[in-house]
DNA sequence: ATGAAAGCGCTAACAT
DNA sequence: ATGTTAGCGCTTTCAT
C-alpha cells in the first residue's frame, strides 16, 4: 500500500476533486457518489498523507507544547489537558522537554517555527521569557505558569503573590515565626512567589530567610538539610517550598533529618506549592496550594483557540486562584518557652 | 516572513539545490558558498517548510509514542526516555492518549498511517494487541509493556511472571500465607503477573485470592475495601496489586481502614509493581517491584532504529528484569497463635 | 454537483 | 561544485 487520491478516483470512478472534498467534508458531493468513494477509500485502505495536506491547505493543525520536562507532575497534568482539548479539535500535539535549557527552548521554538504549527503553548524559563518577542513568531502563543513581558502574549498563570501570602497566614497562625522560603532560579513564578512570600512576612514584621536553587529535588535536600543543621535557636521553624519538585526534596531532607535527631519539640513545619499525589499520602500530610492544574491547560487551549479565531484581540492574562490544602505538616506549633 | 528556499537563493546568488544541500547537509558545497547561504538564512529569518521536506523527501523523520496515560508515572518515564532518545536522532514524537480504550486506539493507529510515521512505540490494550497485524502498517511498530502475538513484533517487556514469584517468595518468607492480588483487566501484563503470581502460590500450596479490575486507583480502592471488610478469618494477610495505579488505590484503601479500626496484630501486608515516588515516601514504605522505566524506553528505541536500520531482521522480544524492592510494608509477620 | 489543472515548498535526478 | 527541472500528494481556484 502506497494509494495515493488518485487511486481512489479511479477506483471510484470519480475526479480526485471529489475524493479530495469527501476527504475533508467541504464542498458538494451527492450522497450516492459519497458512498462510493467512502467504500473505495475503505476497500483499499487508503491512508490519506498528512504532509501533502498541510503542504496544500497551508493549515498544519498542530500545537507545540514546550514545558520543562513531562515528569514534574504540574507539566504532566497540563499536557493531558492540553492533549485532550486539541485531539478533540483535530490538532495534534507535538510535546518538547526544554529542561530549562536556554538552548533546547530556542532549538524547540525553531522546530515550531518549521513545522509550521497553528499554535503554541510554552512554558518558559525566566530568561527566555523576558527576551521573548511575540512578533517575531507567526503563530499565538500561550504562555503558561510563567508569563512574558506585560501583554507580549496571553497567558495562563496563578495567583502566586497571593498563594504565597496565604502560606505564610496560615503558618503565622499556627505558631511558626522563623519562616524560610526555597525557591527555584529558573522561573518568573519562583520569583512572583518569593516576592508574595517576603510581603506577607514583612506585613508581620518577620525575619525573612530565602534561597533561590535549581529546581529540582536534589538541590532542595542538599538546601534544606543545610538550615536543618544549624543551630536550634537560628534554625527555621518552617520551611516552604516554591514547587511540588522542590516540596519534594525538602520533605526527604526532613525525613532523614527526623530518622537521625529530632524529637517532637524541634519538629519544623512543611509546605509548599503542588498538591501531589504524595503529599495527601505521607503521614503527616504535607500542606499545600492547590494549583488548577488541569484547568491551567484547558483554559490555556481556549485562549489559544480564541486568539485564532480572533488575532487582531488585545492580550490577556488569565490569573487562577490557587486552594490552601491544610495537612499535618503545619499544625500548630508547641511554643517554646521564650517564644 | 513566509520565506521560501528560492528567495534564499535569490539572496545568495546560488540555486535552490545549492540551498537545499546546505540545509540536509548533504551533497558537495564549496565552503565559501555554504557561508553565503547560511548567512542569507540567518539575515532573512528562513526556517525550511517541514511540511514540503517530508512530502517530498518521503521520510517524515517521526515517531509515534502510543500509550493509555502519561499521568501514570510509568508512561510518563517511558515517554521522556522515547522524547531523549528521539531528539538526539532528530525525530519528532507525537504522544497519544489511549486511555485504554479500543477506539482511541484504532484513530491513533490511522492517524500514524497519515502522518507516515518512520515507526511506533505502543502499549495495547490486551484484546488490542492480540489482534494487531504488524504487516498491515508500513512502519515498524515497538511494543512496550505488553507484547503483541509472539513475533508479530518487537517488544520490551518486564518478566512478569518471575517478578510475581519474586513478590509472593518474599510475602511467604515473610510469614504471609493469605496473599490476595489485584491485577489490571485490560493489559497483557495484568495477565502475566496474575499467572506468576498463582503459580507461585501453588507450588507453595497457598490458596489463591485474585480479581481483574479496571486499572485505576479507585476501582483497586473499592475492591481492597471490600477485602479488608470481611472477617479475619478469611481476610487476606497480604495484598498485591499489579501496577502502580492499583497499587495507590489499594493502599489509599489500607490506609483509609487502618483509621477506621486495626490494631498491629490485624495488619495486612501490601506490596505491588512499579516504583513509584510515594511508595518511598510514605512511613512504612511499601515494597515493590521496580520495573527499569526509563531503559524500558530507551531501549524501545534501540529496536525501533535497528529495525529500521534492518527491517528484514527476525522480532525480537526483549526482557529486562524487574528489582524487588523491599520496604516496611512486607515487614514480618507476627503469626496469630494457630496459623 | 463535478472535473481539469495549477501549484504549495521542497528534494532528487540528471545535467553541466 | 553547482544548476535545471520534474514531481512528491494533495487542495483549490476556475470551468462546466
Amino acid at each position: 500500500m502506497n494509494l495515493r487520491i488518485k487511486d481512489v478516483a479511479e477506483a471510484a470512478g470519480v475526479s480526485v476533486t471529489t475524493v479530495s472534498r469527501v476527504l475533508s467534508n467541504n464542498g458538494p458531493v451527492r450522497d450516492t457518489v459519497r458512498q462510493r468513494v467512502l467504500s473505495a477509500i475503505e476497500q483499499l485502505g487508503y491512508r490519506p498523507n498528512a504532509a501533502a495536506r498541510r503542504l496544500r491547505s497551508g493549515d498544519t493543525a498542530t500545537i507545540g507544547l514546550i514545558v520543562s520536562d513531562v515528569r514534574n507532575p504540574f507539566f504532566t497534568e497540563v499536557s493531558r489537558a492540553v492533549e485532550d482539548a486539541a485531539y478533540q479539535q483535530g490538532l495534534r500535539v507535538i510535546l518538547c522537554n526544554t529542561d530549562e535549557n536556554p538552548e533546547k527552548e530556542a532549538m524547540y521554538l525553531r522546530l515550531m517555527e518549521e513545522e509550521r504549527v497553528t499554535g503554541v503553548i510554552y512554558s518558559p524559563t525566566h530568561d527566555a521569557a523576558q527576551r521573548f518577542k511575540a512578533q517575531h513568531y507567526d503563530f499565538p502563543v500561550v504562555m503558561i505558569d510563567r508569563p512574558g513581558p506585560a501583554g507580549s502574549a496571553d497567558a495562563v498563570v496563578l495567583d502566586n503573590r497571593d498563594a504565597s501570602a496565604r502560606l505564610v497566614e496560615h503558618l503565622v497562625e499556627q505558631g511558626y515565626r522563623r519562616i524560610a522560603g526555597l525557591f527555584g532560579n529558573a522561573s518568573t513564578t519562583g520569583r512572583e512567589r518569593h516576592e508574595g512570600l517576603m510581603d506577607a512576612l514583612r506585613r508581620h514584621g518577620l525575619p525573612a530567610q530565602a534561597e533561590f536553587v535549581d529546581p529540582n529535588p536534589d538541590s532542595a535536600f542538599v538546601h534544606v538539610g543545610v538550615w536543618l543543621a544549624g543551630e536550634r535557636e537560628t534554625r527555621p521553624d518552617a520551611i516552604v517550598a516554591s514547587n511540588g519538585l522542590l516540596l519534594l526534596g525538602a520533605y526527604r531532607a526532613m525525613h532523614a533529618w527526623r530518622a537521625r535527631s529530632a524529637t517532637s519539640t524541634d519538629d519544623v513545619a512543611l509546605a509548599g506549592f503542588d498538591n501531589d499525589a504524595w503529599t495527601d499520602l505521607v503521614s503527616p500530610g504535607v500542606t499545600v496550594i492547590a494549583q488548577p492544574v488541569y484547568e491551567i491547560g484547558k483554559n490555556a487551549m481556549q485562549l489559544l483557540t480564541q486568539r485564532l479565531a480572533d488575532p487582531s484581540m488585545s492580550t490577556r492574562t488569565l490569573v487562577l486562584p490557587g486552594e490552601l490544602v491544610i495537612r499535618g505538616s503545619t499544625e500548630r506549633r508547641v511554643l517554646p518557652v521564650g517564644d
